[in-house]
DNA sequence: TAGATTGTTAATCGATTAACAATC
DNA sequence: TAGATTGTTAATCGATTAACAATC
């Protein structure tokens, strides 16, 4: 909302230069310029610029970035400063495969709680969390401040949850299921599509023959 | 390689026509012009005609497009007429959610084995597939013609099991580890870097508010 | 035939790359 | 100061949208 209009392709880079200066400072490398930062990222370092640009200079002339400073900013962008509430739907394979990855709980996403409408998973834990049933999905989101749903349901079930969650002042789904969503246009849903990526892939292994 | 150049952004729109094309075929609609299908799909009219053009000219002036028919001919240009052998190595919890969906075995994605290093999946089967120890990996990929890899390792693991692929026929990888692998450019590599999306999706919010 | 809608060319818009003055 | 490298403007490239003649 502050900042200017910046491009989707420019967010969907930010990530990527998370991660490798996460890399970087594990290395304990203090500084890089573009044209280092280009050879191992990938980016042009002219893209590089102009990317961090769109947020501030973040470099200096004749020096380059500070990593540190630059994965701070960035994870400052990325909105990392602070912990969001989520909860899981769907406790199958992929919902508990999330429940059970650290790295979401390191970077901030504190996990409360896992749905389901099936009764078979009624006193499960995965991960210390509980399996809730749907009853008081609504009171339980509220009580517990949440902020992001994960929805790992099937097809079918993904657009009812979807539903709920608009009731409730959540305002961010990711979304697994293979369906795009219908949602109020204040609410952002991020879609993992498995499907369409694996069809991408089956694309080009058949092109490169 | 046949085909000239056709971008990136086009290649991956095309398991979204595929997916709503599914749809409206098992809603018995018969044929849809560029129009309607821009309501329901969210392209622009033109974007959509644009796009298949790239692969010929699969509809009728004046009537628009026969939907058995290009859903026929998008299943041919994502390679989706014949069946492939796959392998995913990662027996924990998002291994064994790729295996158990049915959906990629319908798009004729034939699961032959699960790998792992650890031992203690040893014997186990999930959804009737067998897991097996990484030892005779590269054996079994030749015996089976094995095609495409998914890695559902740890960060850790994923550089490994790709370098071993690598010496195989195998020219597709489907990687779900957080980490860019390195490949010869024979390879083929898609990526479901989860944490990036879920950055993403963590951006949006932040700047909905 | 008249109407509808494609295929395709041309126009526009946006993103990436190149270039270089500013400056550390 | 000289060298390096950013920040930023301008040029290029590519993708999307608009327009319309072709044609079913």
């Amino acid at each position: 909302m502050k900042d200017k209009n910046i491009s989707v392709a420019v967010i969907r880079r930010l990530p990527k230069y998370h991660r490798y200066l996460k890399e970087l400072l594990d290395r304990d490398i203090r500084r890089i310029s573009s044209k280092e930062l280009s050879k191992i990222i990938g980016f042009t370092a002219s893209q590089i610029r102009q990317d961090l640009n769109n947020f501030g200079g973040f470099g200096q002339q004749g020096y380059g970035y500070n990593v540190e400073d630059l994965y701070q900013e960035i994870s400052k962008i990325l909105g990392l400063t602070r912990n969001y509430n989520v909860v899981i739907v769907g406790a199958g394979n992929l919902g508990q495969a999330l429940a059970n990855y650290t790295s979401f709980g390191r970077l901030g996403f504190d996990l409360k709680a896992i749905f389901d409408i099936n009764p078979k998973f009624r006193g499960f834990k995965v991960n210390d969390v509980d399996v809730l049933d749907m009853d008081n999905f609504e009171t339980f989101i509220e009580e517990n401040a949440v902020e992001i749903v994960y929805i790992c349901t099937s097809r079918n079930g993904a657009q009812d949850v979807a539903d709920r969650v608009q009731k409730t002042k959540v305002k961010a789904i990711w979304n697994f299921a293979p369906i795009d969503l219908k949602v109020n246009e204040d609410v952002i849903v991020e879609n993992v599509h498995l499907i369409d990526n694996l069809l991408t892939l089956s694309y080009f292994l058949k092109e490169n023959q």
